[in-house]
Parts: C-alpha cells; sequence; structure tokens
DNA sequence: TAAATAGTGTCTGTAAGACAGTATGTT
DNA sequence: AACATACTGTCTTACAGACACTATTTA
C-alpha cells in the first residue's frame, strides 16, 4: 500500500467485500387488516441482469456511500422514496430487525442486508405523490415505483414466493411485531392522530389475530403514561369516544406484563 | 457490463461498497463479576496503518468472503479464535445484537458492523490452549491473540475509553443483556453445567447488581420447563443442592413477567 | 325508543414478593 | 452443638381477565 496516499488511514481493499443493502418491512393497517408493501423485481425484457425477476420482495436498495451518512439514513432514504411519507416531519417508527448475510442468499454473490422494520398510519396512494411536493422529479420518482409496489395483506405475502431469503426476513418480521405487540405499544404507531381507545384496541385485534378484553385494555393504556387527551372524536356510530395523541411520539411504552400471562 | 460474463448475474461493482466486519461482545460471570473479553488493537510500532493504537476495542473482524458463508459462521469462527472454546461440540448462546453503519465510525471509511452477543461459562485461560487441541499453528493462533486480550469487568469496560464507535456498542450490549434476563433464562448460559438453583440466582443477582427473593427466584425456574434434575451437588459449604441442566440447551426461556413487575 | 358504540365497576385467578420456618450438610 | 447453606410454606399484593353494568350518541 503507498505511503503517500492522502489519507491517514488507507482503507483495507486487499480482499473482497460483500455487497451491502437495507430493505425494510413497511407494515400498515388498513381496512382492519394489516399490511406489508412489497416492489416488484424488473422483468427480463427491462433488465437482464436481475435475478428473481417479476417476484415481489421487500423494498430496499444499495446504501449510497456518497449519499447516505449512515444506515439509518438509507432507510430513511429508501421509506421516503417508496411511500413518499413525509420523513422530515413525521417521524415514523423506525426500528432496526436483524441482519442476514451469507453467500447463498443473492445469486450476484456475497450479499448483507440490514433489516429495518417500520410502522406508519395508512396513506392513500393517491395521496403520496402531493406528498413529496415541490420537484416535479421527485414525485415522478415516487409515482414510477408506485405502479411496481402493492399493499398485501401481511399473512398473503407470507404464503407467496418472494425474491431472496425475503420469505425468510417477512416472517421473522411478522414474528417479532406480534411478539412485540404482547407487551408494547407499537400498534399506536399504525394510527394517524387523533385516535380513539377502542380504535387502538381493533389495531392491537388486527395484529395480534384475537379479541382482547376492553376493560383490561382500557386499564393497560390509560395508567401508563403512553398517551394525552386530545378532545372527543366521532369514531363511527355511537357514542363519541375521547381522542388521544402519544405522549411521546418518538417512542414505545413497554408495559410490566403481556397480554393473557397465563397462556 | 460486459455480455460475455461466466456469472448469470454480474456482480454490481459501479459503486462504492462500505467496509463488512463482524464484532462480538462475549459475556461471562466469575468471582461474581460480569465480564467482557476485550482485545488491544495493535502499537503504532506494530503497524502505522491501524487506527486507534493500544485501546481496546470488541473482538472482531472482517467477513473473509472465501472462508465463511455466512455471517453467523464469521461470529462463530471469530468466537473459537478469541476464547478457545470448543464451538464444535458445545454450542454458546449467540444472538444477534444490532448493526451499526456509518461513514463516520471507522477512519478508513464508510463501515458497517454485524454485531453478535455471546454468553459463555467462564474458561480459564490456561484450559483454553489445551481445548484447540490437534493442529500446532491453531493454539500458536489461540495463545499469540490471548496475549492481547483480557476479560474486564463490563462496568469497568464501559467507563475506559475503547476504539471506533465501541463504547456504545458495548453500552447497548450491557443494556440488551440486563434487560432481556429480567424476564429470560439467559443467565443460565453463564453456568458450567450441572448447576444448582442458589448459583443460577447468584448469576441473576451478578448480572443484574440487585437481590432476588429466593422463594419466588425457585417458584419461576422450577415452574418453567427450563431445567432437568442431574443429581446432588456439594454447591460450597452447607447442605447438598440439587444440579440442574438446561432442558433445552440450543433456546432460552422467556417468562410470563419480569422480576419486580411494580417498580 | 332501539341500536350501536364508549366507558366503568366488581369479582376472581394467577403469580410475584416478603419472610418465617424446616432440612441437611460441614466444622 | 453451632453454623452455613438448601429448600418449603403461608400470607399479601398487584394486576390481568371475565363480564355485567352505565353513559352517550345516531337513526
Amino acid at each position: 500500500m503507498p505511503n503517500s496516499t492522502p489519507l491517514k488511514y488507507a482503507p483495507k481493499q486487499d480482499f473482497v467485500k460483500p455487497l451491502v443493502s437495507v430493505d425494510i418491512i413497511i407494515f400498515t393497517v388498513v381496512d382492519d387488516t394489516l399490511k406489508v408493501l412489497l416492489s416488484k423485481r424488473p422483468s427480463l425484457s427491462e433488465s437482464k441482469d436481475e435475478p428473481f425477476p417479476e417476484l415481489y420482495c421487500l423494498p430496499g436498495g444499495y446504501v449510497h456511500v456518497g449519499m447516505d451518512m449512515s444506515l439509518h439514513d438509507t432507510a430513511v432514504r429508501k421509506l421516503q422514496e417508496k411511500t413518499g411519507y413525509d420523513t422530515a416531519n413525521v417521524a415514523p417508527y423506525l426500528e432496526q430487525l436483524a441482519f442476514w448475510g451469507s453467500a447463498e442468499r443473492d445469486p450476484r454473490g456475497w450479499s448483507v442486508t440490514q433489516v429495518y422494520f417500520a410502522l406508519l398510519p395508512f396513506i392513500k396512494p393517491s395521496e403520496q405523490a402531493t406528498k413529496t411536493d415541490g420537484n416535479p422529479a421527485e414525485s415522478n420518482q415516487v409515482e414510477r415505483n408506485q405502479a411496481e409496489q402493492i399493499w398485501i395483506q401481511a399473512d398473503t405475502a407470507c404464503e407467496q414466493t418472494l425474491a431472496f431469503d425475503h420469505n425468510e426476513i417477512l416472517q421473522t418480521a411478522l414474528n417479532r411485531l406480534r411478539s412485540k405487540v404482547e407487551y408494547t405499544s407499537l400498534p399506536a404507531f399504525l394510527l394517524a392522530e387523533p385516535f380513539t381507545l377502542p380504535q387502538l384496541q381493533r389495531t392491537y385485534e388486527v395484529v395480534l389475530g384475537r379479541k382482547l378484553d376492553k376493560s383490561a385494555f382500557r386499564k393497560r393504556m390509560l395508567d401508563s403514561e403512553l398517551l394525552v387527551e386530545f378532545g372527543q372524536i366521532q369514531g363511527g356510530f355511537g357514542r363519541m369516544a375521547m381522542g388521544y395523541k402519544l405522549a411521546n411520539p418518538s417512542e414505545a411504552v413497554t408495559f410490566p406484563r403481556g397480554f393473557k400471562s397465563g397462556e
């Protein structure tokens, strides 16, 4: 290695580096259904070099060493690109899931992926383009991507054949989500504020796939410091309900026990 | 990209890839103290190109694309190299902690590290060389590494200045360990089998830094399917105690509640 | 008024913590 | 016997779940 390098520490280039990508599992709840966002891989006619043509996969992409200061930046950038979500003003719930890396998972070579999972209130596709206002090239980008993306029921997605090892990754994410929903406030990040306690409970029930007791649920939520009141709201048909916002929109709450501890 | 490539899918080489490494936080308990294994970075006289000379850091290394089939393989290989632990016969507790990746964390360039944490029963340094028997070059390797490694009290290590962002990583690992110890059987992986319930309770107390109630502790451990009896053992001074082994040595148990749920 | 939804109150069961008591080993 | 350690039993407390009850809105 030359001593004349301007860098104090020369990068180690004397071995093969794996490919590094970031994938995001983006969950939302709409129509009482847990959904996940998938992208479609390019067809053979579009590109001969891309593996798994026309299969669905988790949205993601390579780290841009020149563009991103950190993996978290990469994840936020991808989230914005794929959903049009206004990440500058409203922080979505974004958490590291895990990493996968092996010689076999991508036919293009040894690859590593850093996987995040995100929880978002549902954004109508028609509103996504308008959310990324201003730059028309940018909103074109979003719209073009949208044509190749779908919100699909999470369990349905699991049963389909996805590209790469994305079935395993999605299953891991679903397991983690359902497990954490038992003892955290994560479903609150799937709703637009303000929301009511019955709405929040339905969201819990949709994710968990089972009914919860109303009384116990309300006690748990109100005894924690999770929520702050935000005026009466008309939730549906009958009586008005109290609306709530998150007391701390950037952090989930962990409850001392899970639901149904006895089983 | 040339069409004449022998690979079906040409690797994407048209952008700069980050460096990829694996680091492991290896915990053990000895002398009623939670310890972590640290390596010393080479001095300036040994190498002018290595950053953070002579500081301690977490053991780890680059992924060897030719040597490792997966990141998990890399972690197990590193664990074996650094501790001499017989990973072929006794599976240590090894779990993904998280990943860190940014332009700034390594002065040699944009880098990503995949961090695992491991729990091991203490291995006396004198026994480590003999554990990796056979190949003398291999055990030399182990002994040479040992000269530059220390088992250090976890909290003490946190207060020192470590290389790279390893203070943050170690702190994250400690938080995760202490948090999971509240509601899982993780400390059982810090003891050599067979062990007694009082020994296990002391291990919990060492990690958590507080006393636990004996009666509640025993009820929790025995009501779970965690342990199987393995004959009477002389634990210390007084009465003999029942020895136990793990019913399932490859998996931790999650208890329905944490200790001291009320606070 | 009936139906639908929101919210409360009471009882019960489960498991953790406190702590006193018993059992079995060594010196 | 004295002591140290291992183990058990009983009482209390905290909180989730079951479920019946009240409250407020719309059709």
